[in-house]
RNA sequence: GUCCCUAUCGUCUAGAGGCCUAGGACAACACCCUUUCACGGUGUGAACCGGGGUUCGAAUCCCCGUGGGGACGCCA
């Protein structure tokens, strides 16, 4: 069998964490059997579609990585063929027109309610043997309606959750064309699984209550049915169910907040799936060890603190190349040119071990390129009398030496003990005078990085000052 | 209300009847490293929702309860 899944969000928003685990699994269903991953955007809700959400939901995926070998196809100009589809089956008797009102519906349903029944249609314009319907009334256009069997059971096996059984009598006969001929959701994915040739829909939990539908809607057509996946859903930070008010953020947001899309993709990977004690590891591998068996059943709460961790981790192992391009690029946008300082992918390496995510790595790269000016009480605490005549030594013998880290730290060091200081005396205000602030990484590697002049100049100001 | 799904450390999870005195990771805590701040290293504490079965034996299978989630649209 030939394995082709596919992502089919509604362009109705970006693409948020979940959509991004989603396409995910899906596209890593697809690589892992040499299939097709197909994307498909759902914007038949002509009201909430917008084209930005369309493009943000492409960003979102591009970002990520996750490229389809087919699409990006659009429901809306596929019209054609789902009207060929409900005239086909209207002929056929495996749907009929139905004229009840919208109004006579609430009517029905808030019946129901008050008789603690579940809602549903009743079928009252659904043709029977020896059933007399009434005259179809003038002014109503007619909405289409499937024709669900009424018993026996729908079951298939989920690839996650397992045998799943819903009673038909459970279903009620479900609008596949609306009353301006377009037709509806669980019409659509089905003609598209359809024709798309779909094997494996992998999608999100809620849909579970629509699958007995559309597998009855793809019997009735005459279709195969797929196999089924339903991945539980991805609960926020704190337990509650995600929504704008609960981190369900734009995959882009991620960008935007210093993670890496590979610590991204890794945790979302383990979110929900496994492969024994995994926990670090490339797409490629995940590619390579993906499957269903795997996934979990059971709704997964999202957990920042172990993303931060993963983000820090690609950080650490990341080229500082690569990570020259996105400190420059943030920096940038404050207004900070990297043009005359020191090579940022050098600085960059001196603090990748310490950064938590990229605009961290930003902020402590910044005093390289800026004149950062020390706080008031930092300036105080750290620029005493003591140490700036420390600090003048240093600067008399900076003019002169070679400029190389180990021979650096011996210069500072050996000041120190001329100084009658410990070296952190010397060291923290040195750090000071440079970047305005107390703490950075080895103090010989700073300076070497820095290069004498700007060292010379920087010294100079902050013992004038 | 009805239907469907689900339940292992605080969190993500391993676990397919004996390998479980329940493993790993994040977080927490302690110690070590140290030129500051971090990184890192080592270690500690921390869980099978409850009740019934089945079985020689259950975290694992079944039933009930409870908790959590989803669905019940001319939305997707």
């Amino acid at each position: 069998m030939i394995v082709r899944t596919r992502f089919a969000p509604s362009p109705t928003g970006f693409l948020h964490i979940g959509g991004a685990r989603t396409a995910l699994f899906a596209w890593a269903y697809a690589r892992r059997h040499g299939g097709q991953f197909i994307l498909r955007i759902e914007d038949t809700d002509v009201e909430r579609s917008t084209p930005e959400a369309v493009q943000a939901i492409l960003d979102g995926m591009q970002w990520l990585g996750l490229n389809f070998d087919e699409g990006p196809f659009y429901q809306m100009q596929r019209m054609d063929r789902y009207k060929q589809v409900i005239s086909a089956m209207l002929a056929a008797g495996t749907a009929y027109y139905c004229y009840t009102s919208r109004e006579e519906l609430d009517a029905l349903r808030a019946d129901q309610e008050a008789k603690k029944e579940k809602p549903r249609y009743d079928g009252r314009w659904r043709p029977g043997v020896g059933k007399i319907l009434p005259p179809a009334p003038a002014n109503v256009p007619p909405v289409v309606r499937f024709r669900n069997p009424t018993d026996g059971v729908v079951a298939w096996d989920d690839q996650v959750k397992g045998r799943i059984e819903f009673a038909n009598s459970e279903l009620d006969d479900f609008i596949i064309a609306r009353a301006d001929g377009t037709p509806t959701y669980n019409f659509c994915v089905v003609v598209d699984d359809w024709d798309m040739a779909i094997s494996h829909v992998i999608r999100g939990d809620d849909h579970v209550n629509n699958t007995p539908r559309q597998i009855n809607l793809l019997r009735a057509l005459g279709a195969p049915v797929p196999r089924y996946a339903h991945l539980s859903m991805i609960l926020g930070d704190d337990g509650q169910k995600l929504s704008k008010r609960h981190g369900a953020v734009s995959v882009m947001q991620y960008d935007e907040d210093g993670y890496l899309p590979e610590a991204v993709l890794n945790y979302l990977a383990r979110l929900g799936w496994s492969h024994g004690d995994e926990e670090v590891f490339s797409m490629e591998q995940f590619t390579q060890w993906f499957d269903l068996d795997h996934i979990t059943a059971s709704a997964a709460q999202f957990n920042t603190e172990k993303l931060n961790w993963l983000n820090a981790h690609y950080i650490k192992a990341a080229d500082p190349e690569r990570l020259a391009l996105e400190v420059k690029r943030r920096l940038a946008t404050q207004g900070v040119s990297t043009a005359d300082g020191p090579d940022v992918a050098l600085v960059a390496a001196l603090y990748r071990d310490r950064a938590g995510n990229l605009n961290e790595l930003a902020d402590a790269v910044h005093p390289f390129y800026a004149v950062v000016h020390a706080s008031e009480e930092v300036r105080v605490q750290h620029l005493t009398d003591t140490a700036r005549n420390a600090l003048k030594l240093l600067r008399g013998r900076l003019t002169e030496c070679v400029w190389q880290a180990t021979e650096l730290g011996q210069l500072v060091k050996q000041t120190a003990a001329d100084s009658g200081l410990k070296m952190p005396q010397v060291a923290i205000p040195l750090r000071v005078a440079l970047l305005g602030l107390p703490q950075s990484p080895a103090i010989d590697a700073v300076l070497e990085v820095f290069g004498r002049e700007r060292v010379l100049e920087r010294l100079d100001a902050a013992l004038a000052g």
